[in-house]
DNA sequence: ATCGCTGAATTGTTGAACAATCCGACATTT
DNA sequence: AAATGTCGGATTGTTCAACAATTCAGCGAT
């Protein structure tokens, strides 16, 4: 380990945070810092949905205070990720059975409406930058590659709309999918067959085609929908 | 004053939720009911934007410790009613140039999507029953009662889709736009023209008009957006 | 088997304390 | 006079210890 024996990591810079010399003005605090481990802990699958997270015990785990501790969660449980039982504590959220066409409606109404807006050309190349990171992933059989880059294929849509709050809307929900979901990303072919539905929708972006375009993915969006509720019971 | 002398209100039964004689199972923590006091004192434009909110001053005024304060105040920044700046202290949020835009954005999608899903008869019936609220508040020139008819209209449409996730993400925009924009709602023809707007709407909804009453829901949202920068300096 | 009790464990909340930080006022320098 | 440097007060960030309130599992009584 780089730091201390235990507990968070570097507050400047963060795991995957390299390459920028420039330092942080303003550190991170503390709280933000637990919230930011544990949100990694459960988008990594650490954390089985289910699993309770006793105050004390993340608390000495990571060399902080309980009312720290309490504070991150209190950022964790407003994206979703954890859910509070008032004086039961905090257990990670569970995918309950209308959840998954619940998020689907979110991802639809955000992605959908935003690649109808077109977006600026620079947005646009974002997105064909995605689709391309996900065919060099496919290339190698980077099936994590794979999964990130098509995550980063939705947001970039979603980036077309220019909205701040959009885009934490949709970073939220690809977290609460990261926990949900992790299990199935292991699948091989999972998002291999995405690939040339990704870049059709691109197409018909770069194209102007908006219209097009919004509905491929919204017929991308119902399909991976119904997988995803094939794999989880349901 | 009912209750004590100062600080929250009844435990049990906020303040606009008379009637109902069930009890709340669970009393909300303190935490939530000095969140729902600084939110009530927001949306009734007691608390002007770039107001400072100092933690030791609320905590006296309230009768509650600074720590509980403290975890309102995650809870109202993670609804962008109010911000953080790092050791200088919560504010209450100030609209930017292009945040009218973005909170638009974010109406747009949710609501035109929500209004192209159709919905369940009951639904629509709930829309239905906005716009007669409307119109008896009208009637009356009950400005106040017209403006939370027009958020019940557009809350209905969202819950259109069913999703509990749409339904906070709505709830929390219009708490935003209650925040911001409470001067321009004493104008008095304010909403009064939407009125017939709204049953447009609705009617194009009613007869199944799906594309249609989401291309009348995304124009006069276009409409208000123009409306309200207008009001504001921009 | 159901009910109620009891006790351990955890959460909710408080109050006090201290370091870190920011801000304004004042002093210094050029 | 303007820019810079320094200091002190005020507020936040964080910790710690304590206590009340609540939940839960186990146990015993009916």
């Amino acid at each position: 380990m780089a730091s201390s024996d235990e507990g968070l990591r570097d507050p400047v810079n963060g795991v995957g945070r390299g390459g920028s010399a420039r330092r942080r003005v303003a550190v991170p605090s503390v709280a933000e810092r637990v919230a930011d481990e544990l949100r990694y802990q459960l988008a990594e699958g650490m954390l089985v949905p289910g699993t309770r997270l006793t105050e004390a015990a993340i608390a000495e785990e990571l060399g902080v205070s309980r009312n720290t501790v309490r504070e991150a969660f209190a950022e964790l449980a407003s994206e979703r990720l954890v859910v509070r039982h008032p004086n039961r504590g905090v257990f990670v959220a569970t995918l309950e059975a209308g959840d998954i066409h619940d998020v689907y409606t979110v991802r639809r109404a955000i992605e959908v409406s935003a690649i109808r807006g077109g977006g600026t050309p620079e947005g646009i190349a974002a997105v064909r930058a995605a689709v391309e990171e996900g065919k060099r992933a496919a290339a190698v059989e980077d099936n994590e590659g794979l999964g990130s880059a098509n995550q980063h294929f939705h947001g970039a849509i979603v980036a077309l709309a220019g909205s701040r709050r959009l885009d934490t809307i949709m970073s939220h929900v690809l977290a609460e999918m990261r926990l949900f979901f992790h299990k199935a990303s292991v699948d091989a072919h999972f998002y291999s067959g995405y690939l040339t539905e990704n870049d059709e929708i691109c197409s018909a972006l770069e194209a102007g085609k908006l219209d097009r375009a919004g509905e491929l993915l919204h017929a991308y969006l119902d399909r991976s929908e119904a997988q995803q509720r094939a794999v989880h019971g349901e």
